[in-house]
Order: structure tokens, then sequence, then C-alpha cells
DNA sequence: CAAGTAGCTTGCATAATGCAAGTAAAGATA
DNA sequence: TATCTTTACTTGCATTATGCAAGCTACTTG
């Protein structure tokens, strides 16, 4: 119910709209799930590396929803369930998240954690961080999502 | 003195490191200033729209420092002063922000505010979401900051 | 019809942020 | 040189955000 308060921005600055609407702890790891790795459920979104607990994503769920980043709907094979997915507005995070994995990856703290993902997953993080232009990527990556399917879809299934 | 606890990450995932490590709401405000604005003093930097208390720029800055996004140097002027500069790592949250500005304008809610920034400011957000690769002009405002200067310094001294 | 599963809520603890007042050291002013 | 102002903070306390564990209801599965 509560979680974030509805207070008036701090300015007028865009770049304090983005912090204010989408820097929390918990967000862009939601819009992350759903983007990349195709999580739907509620239980889906709740059972990743992250641990999120299930209040904050309920309340968090409920927010992404008023913000017009994901929308719910009903599944109409299993009555207990609720689909979320992205919106076009939540869509267009995927570049700020690109270039989040840049930032990361290009500096030397992330890989002291020695990081363990998927080949394939492995092999697109190093991509966002050595190409040029990453837009015909992050273009790719849209249209995949707008299509039903997520980024990583091709890496999930083969390696 | 605390602020942000140094708990461990909650996984290995580059999204989920550039969160833990920026996702707050004032370092990545108290960066932009730095980067776009050139704010170098603490005072400069408490005195922005969002009105940040004192206390936490102070802890802030603390971070920001810690993490190795900017450096500080005593001023030579005025030994009252310190003067903050972004790091080459600081640098790299260029194009995370550049990203946020597009984000932020190309939805309504943010127009809603009706900012109004000065004249050659909002041409830079026009372009931010109209053109299709940002990265020559990201790699231009790199190079600015890397020479001592701002993303903004022609327009603050123009118009 | 009993046992699980999905999607929550509730209550309480800790951490992050916000507000106001105060302070010491350095520089500016009379 | 004595006073006033500026700068960069700290301290104490209030509020908001996040974290943890337990419980709960509608629906599905065996």
């Amino acid at each position: 119910m509560d979680g974030k308060a509805d207070i008036p921005m701090r300015s007028d600055c865009p770049v304090n709209f983005a912090i204010e609407k989408l820097c929390d702890k918990w967000s862009l790891v939601i819009m992350r799930d759903i983007l990349f790795w195709g999580k739907r459920t509620y239980s889906d979104l709740l059972n990743r590396d992250e641990r999120i607990a299930t209040n904050i994503l309920a309340s968090r769920l409920e927010y992404l929803e008023n913000e017009g980043l994901i929308v719910r709907t009903p599944d109409p094979n299993d009555r207990r369930k609720e689909l979320f997915e992205a919106t076009e507005r939540g869509i267009d995070l995927i570049p700020i998240i690109v270039e989040m994995v840049a930032w990361s990856a290009k500096h030397p703290d992330w890989h002291a954690l020695e990081p363990k993902g998927l080949p394939g997953q492995m092999r697109l993080v190093r991509r966002a961080v050595t190409t040029k232009n990453k837009y015909p990527t992050i273009e790719k990556f849209k249209e995949k999502v707008r299509n039903g399917g997520y980024i990583f879809e091709d890496i999930v299934e083969g390696n």
C-alpha cells in the first residue's frame, strides 16, 4: 500500500526526474527481471538472487504499474496468477540499464565479485563495454520485448 | 560519517551492482552538478534547486570519494575550501545520465512540470531524445570534463 | 477434499533521509 | 586587531524506506 511517497518533484531537471522515479533499491531490479529475463509472475520475481522481500515486491509492482512502466493482466490459464509486462515507457529503460551494465563492467570493483553468468550473457556484457555505438543492439532488444519476448531469451534456452 | 552501509552485494549482476552503488536519492544529483554544471565546492553543491540537506551532502561526498567517483583537493586560493572533481570513473557516469535525460524527456510526466531551463540546455535535451547515435556527443562531453571543464559551460556563459 | 501454490497483508525492526541548530577555522571588513 | 562573514562541516532528533517473519485467502493439484 505505502512504499514510495507521492511527494512533489524537488526540481524540474530531467536528471532529477529520472532519479526520483527510478532510483530506489528495487524498481530497476524488477524491470531488469522483466525486460532481460522474461520474469512475468509474482513468484518468479520473488525468487531471484537479490532476494527481495515479499511486501517490498508487492509495493514496488503497484508503484511501477502506477508509473506506467508495467501492466498486469490475469493469466488466462491460471486464475491465481497475474502476468506483468513492460509498457513502451518501461521498454525505454533498456538504454539506461545497458549503460549501467557498461559502467559496472568497465571497472574493477565489479570484476572483483567474480561474476559467473551464462557464457552468452558474459559475451553480451563484454560487448556492452567495447561497442562504440550500442544503439543498434539496444533497438534489437526493444523489438524483442515489444514482440512479447525478452532480451536473454536465446541465451537462456541455448547457453 | 554514516549514510550508506557497507553491506555485501545482493548478487553479482552488473545491473544490480550499478543500482547498489548509484541508486540513492542524491549521489547522481551531485555527480550531475559536478559533471554538467561545474559545481566544485561544498556550498555550490549545497545551494541547488533540489535543496540537499547539509549532513546528507557531507556523507554523500565522503561516499563518492570512497567509491572513487570524485576526488577532493584543497583550494590553493582559499584554505577553507575544498574542490571536488570527477574521476574517470565518475566521468563514465555521463552516458547513464544522458540516457536518463532522454528517458525523462521522452515522456509526458516530465513535460507536465513545465521545465524552464536555459535555451541552450533545452536544445540539448531535445537532441538527447531525437539523436539516433548519442555517442559522439557523449564523447565530447567526456573530453570537456577531462580537460577541467563541464558539459554546460558554453551554455551557462552564453544562453 | 486435503495439500500445495500464488499473491498478497500485517506487525515490527533497522537503515536512509530530512530538518534545525550549532561549531571551528579561515578570510574579509572596519 | 577586533569583529563579522563565509565555508565546511557535526549533532540530535523526526520521518520515510527497506527488511524480516508470520499469517491469510483464492485457486489449483492430487
